[in-house]
RNA sequence: GGGCUCAUAGCUCAGUUGGUUAGAGCGUUGCGUUGACAUCGCAAAGGCCAGAGGUUCAAGUCCUCUUGGGCCCACCA
């Protein structure tokens, strides 16, 4: 046989088998009839997007939930691709034509596309190659980008049905305006963070008096806009100014002071300057009241004419320059610091301006409806479930949407107008077709349709030009379960080749139906709102249903600190490095063992090197395995030989335990508890198979009983690990293979329903995850293995206190307290002889210490260990009485318990006999120990 | 203002519907390296489960409050 190195070494493995599964085209999936479906569809990555550890906890699940489902026996699509990332990827170009000196503007629009094209095919890859290299099983012929032509179509078609529906409206109202990205942005994408700011009071005179009120406003250089002061209507202190005017200072405005309800007196002076341009609350007001709606600034976030002197300035150095003045005027009152939370561009981090402009919106409400009822009649489960709340409450107060980006780099709203009659227009169009009345406040001369229009169908111009802002790239990322699947406008014509069905349909639109609703949605809480959210609303109004049926929401990856990990922070750990030095298969294994369900995960380095063990412990017994496999080595089929051999306690517990384990990572991963799931298949395969079994059977490996034992738990254990550890499981299945070559496998081969042996299999992804044999499963023979390795342990403890070095052989005499617990001991000397290191094993025929020995006690087995030399009989009795006070505490608890009328009367039965027999084995245990003190005397 | 979440061993965290003596990884202590593995083995030490009440035969687990972290939402001038 080869050679097999003694440490794995993850870069031979991965590179390769990543590239065999590609070849053998495994990946791949499809319609498929005798099959059922499972499909999960990636959240898309940016094309911008380098891989961090968000992104490599997010797919691992993923790709375990695929890997699973597939050797399960699921048709298991994984769909890919990437995000076209509107702002951020603009941001991307527009910093790389900083570095030529030149702005997006000096190339024009057309040409600067036509570069973030050029960018995008160039690197737009990088992050798909990283996800490779994670070990994602994505069918990457699928791979899609939202901006594709047929997903481009998709979007276009969407925006112009909803405007049909009266679903999309254009007004002008305050929506969050990133001065630096130069773009409305949506409420989502002003994160809003808490700043210590002021309050700053400014006094505003009046104008029939001497006498002035006072305003209270964090955002003083807004004070330029203002058009009105409004005070609560019951508000006593102010109430008989009301309708009085002001003059505004810096201005020389005249405002008026109104009454609305809308304002708390309790807040600042209880008087409230009124900026109608630029604050949601004042525009509301602005309109209740017919104020004058006054924009102050320029997009750029600078002072505009209507500033006055102030023209040109930043607004935050207009703010000092405004503060300034208004000292210099006897104007400020006082500063208070005050706490607010800010929004902020989620792309830029710039602070947004609430600011008044013309944008395009989609009504939420109506498609909010069926998205919520769905949730709550439990259509759709959340895992962890805390989350369905939290969906809900943001359902259920859901407001507009702005849709509209003042951004080159996207989907360019299919929305026209007409030159020469655009001013005239009174009625809108949607394909072709005029309608009245669209409920829309500020459509007309509007044309809305999925291709440029020739001429105007109002008054037959051909001057017809395209609006030019682009959609929020959320806008196409919310079609992503169906689109993906090109939907609407399938492709081909009966090119399906696995499903029945009509000839004229699709290949596309046979695996639409196949694996729609798709399964599981695996992804970050803060995306719920950006996308889990419009996708259930999407799915129900263009599918007519859910989207997915379970959402898992995992948690957000932190440094040690607790802080969410960030290139701007500097606090990333690189998933790739990681890789490179550990493995992704110890990268894969570490993220999922320390996420627990919907926790964050605390990570530093350290963390990965447990992952990196147990690969190294993995390989390390498959070695050992391989290297003690007999030439001649038959694998049979498992049940078969079970039913027919009399195997060992050690073989039977061994095999118990597997298939135990093996069900129970079943229940977890069926209820998202990753962490459990790899917890269990790491102790059983650390603590369990080589701990003890290895070492058990190590003295008589070539028994054939052995032999097929420890191959079939290896080689299943194998298939059960692979989902969580993709690269060593297959490097290790194929040396496998190649080992037993040209025998019969056990197992079925997962494509197609037909049975196939396994050494058709060329991959472990062909095999099936391991069946359950409960017939197997035997809980006797687990407690008595227990049982042995509990009194193991207990000499070996008893070795340890006298100092005897570990290849001393010693004698120890055992008293099993229960007839019953003979046999156990004399059928399996030779594992205690082995194992601790005996000489010889003597059972007593009587409980009566021998002399020249020290002594221990379990549940079953009074231990007595001789040695040479003085018994230290002060010392043997001060330990045998800390036992005994211990066991009395346990026996007392337990005997007060079963006193209790009330424990007997209301607990399960179970309990109160496990209470019962647990008190009978404490008894005895303390008989015990009271007679070894008193033969001490 | 509303909601969520966390507090368990020196550190980082598990602990499913309440049920014997609360677990893991790392770290610590002692012993051990000619054949699977020192990325290892054997053995051990280490916990009033944040605090206070309550429900229950039974609470780390459920409820209420308190203290101290973290997060999200809201039209906090």
């Amino acid at each position: 046989m080869n050679e097999i190195p003694p440490r794995y070494n993850p870069k031979d493995a991965e590179d390769k088998w990543y590239a065999y599964w590609e070849s053998k085209n495994l990946f791949a999936a499809g319609a498929n009839p005798a099959k059922k479906p499972f499909c999960i569809v990636i959240p898309p990555p940016n094309v911008t997007g380098i891989l961090h550890m968000g992104h490599a906890l997010n797919n691992t699940i993923q790709d375990i939930l695929i890997r699973y489902n597939r050797l399960k026996g699921q048709e298991a699509l994984w769909m890919p691709g990437t995000d076209h990332a509107g702002i951020a990827t603009q941001n991307v170009v527009e910093k790389t034509l900083a570095r030529e000196g030149k702005r997006r503007q000096d190339l024009g629009r057309e040409a600067f596309v036509e570069r973030v094209w050029n960018w995008k095919e160039q690197y737009g890859s990088t992050i798909i190659r990283q996800l490779k290299k994670l070990g994602a099983s994505c069918d990457w012929q699928r791979t899609r980008f939202t901006m594709d032509a047929d997903y481009s179509a998709a979007v276009t078609e969407v925006f112009v049905r909803l405007y049909d529906k009266g679903l999309i409206y254009r007004g002008s109202y305050i929506i969050n305006w990133c001065p630096r990205c130069q773009t409305a942005l949506s409420d989502e994408e002003a994160a809003h963070r808490q700043l210590n700011s002021n309050l700053y009071y400014l006094r505003y005179p009046l104008v029939d008096s001497p006498d002035h009120i006072v305003v209270a406003t964090t955002r003083p250089e807004t004070m330029l806009g203002d058009t009105a002061v409004a005070v609560n209507p019951k508000d006593k202190r102010y109430k008989k100014l009301i309708g009085k005017d002001l003059n505004l200072p810096l201005v020389n405005r005249k405002i008026k002071i109104i009454a609305d309800s809308m304002v708390d007196p309790k807040f600042g002076t209880g008087c409230v300057k009124v900026t109608p341009a630029h604050d949601p609350n004042d525009y509301l007001m602005g309109k209740k009241h017919g104020l004058e709606f006054i924009n102050v600034m320029n997009p750029d976030g600078s002072m505009n004419e209507a500033a006055g002197n102030y023209k040109g300035l930043d607004r935050f150095a207009a703010r000092e320059v405004i503060l300034e003045d208004l000292r210099q005027k006897g104007l400020l009152e006082k500063i208070d610091p005050h706490v607010l939370s800010v929004g902020h561009c989620y792309r830029c981090h710039t602070i947004v301006e609430p600011y008044l402009s013309k944008q395009w919106f989609v009504r939420m409400k109506p498609l909010a409806h069926p998205a919520i009822a769905a949730v709550k009649k439990g259509e759709i489960t959340f895992y962890p479930a805390r989350w369905k709340k939290v969906y809900l409450n943001w359902m259920e107060n859901i407001q507009d949407w702005c849709i509209s980006r003042q951004i080159w780099w996207g989907h360019r709203l299919p929305v026209y107008y007409c030159r020469a009659c655009q001013k005239q227009a009174s009625e809108s169009m949607v394909n072709g077709q005029w309608s009245i009345d669209k409920e829309t406040t500020d459509a007309q001369g509007v044309i809305v349709s999925q291709v440029k229009p020739e001429k105007c169908p109002g008054c037959g111009s051909t001057d017809i030009y395209q609006d030019e802002d682009v959609l929020d790239t959320w806008f196409s990322s919310w079609l992503w379960p169906f689109a993906t699947f090109y939907w609407p406008n399938f492709r081909g014509q009966g090119t399906g080749d696995r499903g029945q069905g009509s000839l004229n349909e699709s290949r596309e639109e046979k695996d639409l139906k196949y694996f729609y609703p798709t399964s599981t949605l695996v992804t970050a809480p803060e995306i719920i709102f950006f996308w889990v959210a419009r996708m259930i609303m999407a799915g129900f109004e263009f599918m007519g249903g859910i989207p997915f049926k379970d959402v898992y929401i995992h948690g957000t990856v932190r440094d040690t600190e607790g802080k969410k990990m960030s290139k701007s922070l500097g606090n990333i750990i690189d998933p790739l490095e990681i890789i490179s030095d550990y493995g992704t298969d110890a990268l894969r294994f570490s993220l999922i063992s320390i996420t627990a369900q919907g926790q964050d995960v605390f990570l530093s380095k350290e963390r990965f090197e447990q992952g990196r063990n147990f690969a190294n412990k993995i390989w390390n017994a498959s070695r050992f395995i391989l290297m003690n496999i007999e030439p001649k080595f038959v694998p049979r089929d498992l049940c078969v030989f079970f039913a027919k051999e009399e195997l060992s306690l050690i073989n039977r517990w061994i095999l118990s335990r597997f298939y135990s384990v093996l069900r129970d990572v079943e229940k977890s991963l069926a209820a998202y508890r990753f962490n459990e799931a790899a917890t269990m298949l790491y102790t059983f395969f650390w603590h369990e198979f080589c701990d003890w079994y290895l070492e058990l059977i190590k003295q008589d490996i070539k028994h054939p009983h052995n032999q097929l034992v420890m191959y079939k738990i290896l080689e299943k254990y194998i298939r059960a690990l692979h989902p969580f550890m993709p690269f060593i499981t297959e490097e290790i299945w194929q040396r496998l293979r190649e080992c037993v070559e040209g025998d019969k496998l056990e197992g079925v081969k997962v494509s197609g329903c037909q049975s196939v042996k396994v050494s058709e299999c060329q991959s472990v992804m062909e095999q099936a995850w391991p069946h359950i044999q409960d017939q197997i499963i035997d809980k006797k023979a687990e407690k008595d293995a227990q049982a042995i390795f509990e009194t193991i342990t207990l000499i070996r403890n008893l070795r340890s206190s006298l100092d005897i070095a570990p290849d001393q052989k010693v004698n120890v005499s055992i008293f099993p307290r229960l007839k019953s617990k003979r046999a156990l001991l004399e059928q399996n000397e030779r594992i205690f002889k082995n194992m601790a290191k005996l000489d010889s094993l003597m059972l007593l025929p009587v409980n009566t210490r021998p002399p020249a020995t020290i002594s221990a006690v379990n549940a079953d087995f009074d231990v007595y260990l001789h040695f040479s030399g003085l018994l230290d009989a002060g010392e043997e009795r001060r330990k045998i009485s800390l036992r005994i006070a211990e066991i009395k505490k346990y026996l007392l608890s337990k005997e007060q318990r079963l006193k209790n009328q009330e424990f007997v009367n209301k607990a399960p039965k179970e309990i109160v006999e496990k209470e019962l027999a647990g008190l009978a084995e404490y008894k005895l245990t303390l008989s015990r120990l009271e007679k070894m003190q008193h033969e001490l005397q």
